[in-house]
RNA sequence: GGAGAGGUGGCCGAGUGGCUAAUGGCACCGCCUUGCUAAGGCGACAUAUCGGUUAUGCCGGUAUCGGGGGUUCGAAUCCCCCCCUCUCCGCCA
């Protein structure tokens, strides 16, 4: 969340940032926390003074004898009672302005570029070259399921729509390419997690999944707990509450994850093949760092370069596209997409999002360090982004790579993780 | 799932109704002494928030002893609910 500070003192930057993110109902909630700030700040001497009374009264309460101790009963039980409405007052405006501060969207950096959605994000930049076919190229679900690697139906029959089965060399080749993933960030000294996928309310809130995003995640009702959609839940608030040494930062992470999305609200969007699916596995990097704009924008050219570490290797041509206003999600100031080439799409397809939050997660989580210089604490700066997802991004990976007789030709990064094979399935 | 024990400041650990924001120890920081693969002395040492200010500091108020609620003039201390940790039993990958 932001800065109560942040939003008394400049209104109209908030506000702006509200309208340049395409939230216009929110405009109303900062005005109201302006309203409900001011309450509250009117409110807190009263109850300080009062409270200030009580306790020194109090004090002298045990020295006194029955007689005088009755007189000044009768003082304190009054002012008891003024205290306690003060009290209930307080309460409810602080539980509301809780309330309306947790959906008072991260003000978007001035490089975002403006735009109503997601067709007016600006590309950065295009890497690998997209061929123009020599033959008719199939898509990555009717290949798979030529090849025998892949069953939508029997899935479906056990676990409804968007489900997938993956057999023989596409459940290993879907495994070899998380693997590389995990190897890649291990080898430039991130730290690998294995984090829990059930998570509470917290967690979800703190990364500012919740409010918001309850329609998206399933739930565990009998045990409130939430299936995690992404490891940045978990791996992002394993140190809320904390406060870190700042010799301790950066922390950088990277967790392999199974996700679980409800994908309400899409029905018959993407309907076919692995582009939306309900479950699937994600290798995702988090980094915590101190409070530093400048660092966490470097933070964030490399988790992206990473990521395309990972393209290059995988001999996939895509595209790095800035997201603009409209497509930003509440919780960041800035986030990139990776979107690759899908020739059965015949488009790139977002395959990774890079997010910059500054200190917006961390305020929820309430995940602080102590400044080594002044000894002062500050809320910790967070990023992450996708290394890799699958099965989406088996969808370039056997399109881009598939040659004429209906097999695939493995780029040779991924070869290690396939046992040294070169190509897989047979002629069709 | 059943039974029990416990959660106090960066860490350890006192504290069972007011004199405790909280003894003591360790760690960290500053100064001093001494002099060297060290030790000793003194001081400082939580976070948040409100107000004042001769304002990157100081002064004062308030809140916080796992979280929430209750009893009371007053709660770290008593009661209730929840969370977490540990031990034993049961079950189980």
């Amino acid at each position: 969340m932001l800065d109560v500070r942040l939003i008394r003192e400049q209104p109209d930057l908030v506000k702006a940032g509200v309208l340049k993110k395409r939230f216009p109902d929110r405009v109303a909630v900062v005005d109201r926390i302006l309203d409900l700030d001011r309450a509250v700040r009117e409110l807190i001497p009263q109850a300080d003074k009062l409270r200030a009374e009580q306790k020194n009264a109090g004090k002298q309460m045990g020295k006194l004898g029955d007689a005088e101790r009755e007189i000044h009963l009768a003082a304190q039980r009054e002012l008891k009672v003024r205290l306690q409405a003060i009290e209930e007052q307080d309460k409810v405006l602080r539980a509301e302005l809780e309330t309306q501060l947790l959906l008072v969207p991260n003000v978007p950096d001035p490089e975002v570029p403006d735009g109503k959605d997601d067709t007016e994000n600006v590309e950065v930049r295009r890497v690998g070259e997209v061929k123009k076919p020599t033959f008719a190229l199939r898509s990555h679900d009717d290949l798979a399921e030529a090849q025998g690697w892949l069953d939508f139906k029997r899935a479906a029959e056990l676990a409804g729509s968007r489900n997938y089965l993956l057999f023989g060399d596409l459940a290993l080749l879907h495994d070899a390419v998380l693997r590389m993933a995990v190897d890649h960030m291990h080898k430039k000294g991130f730290v690998p997690v294995d984090p829990p996928l059930l998570v509470r309310a917290g967690a979800m809130r703190g990364t500012a999944f919740f409010p918001g995003g309850e329609e998206q995640t399933y739930t565990c009702e009998r045990d409130e707990l939430y299936l995690i959609g992404t490891a940045e839940v978990p791996v992002t608030s394993i140190h809320g509450d904390e406060i870190m040494d700042e010799a301790a930062l950066p922390k950088r992470y990277v967790a392999r994850s199974a996700c679980f999305r409800r994908e309400a609200g899409t029905y018959g969007r993407d309907t076919k093949g692995f582009y939306r699916v309900h479950q699937f596995q994600k290798v995702e990097q988090v980094i915590i760092d101190v409070a530093d704009p400048a660092r966490s924008k470097q933070h964030h050219e490399d988790i992206v370069r990473n990521s395309e570490e990972m393209l290059v290797a995988l001999g996939l041509p895509y595209r790095v596209v800035a997201v603009c206003g409209g497509d930003l999600g509440v919780p960041q100031v800035m986030k990139y997409d990776i979107e690759c080439w899908m020739p059965s799409r015949g488009n790139y397809g977002e395959t990774h999002s890079a997010s910059r939050f500054y200190d917006f997660q961390a305020r929820r989580l309430n995940m602080r360090y102590r400044r080594t210089a002044d000894k002062k604490v500050a809320f910790c700066h967070t990023l992450n982004n996708t290394v890799v997802a699958s099965p989406r991004i088996l969808i370039p990976l056997l399109e881009v790579h598939q040659q004429a007789d209906g097999t695939v030709r493995l780029p040779p990064a991924l070869q290690p993780y396939m046992h040294g094979r070169e190509v897989l399935g047979r002629a069709l």
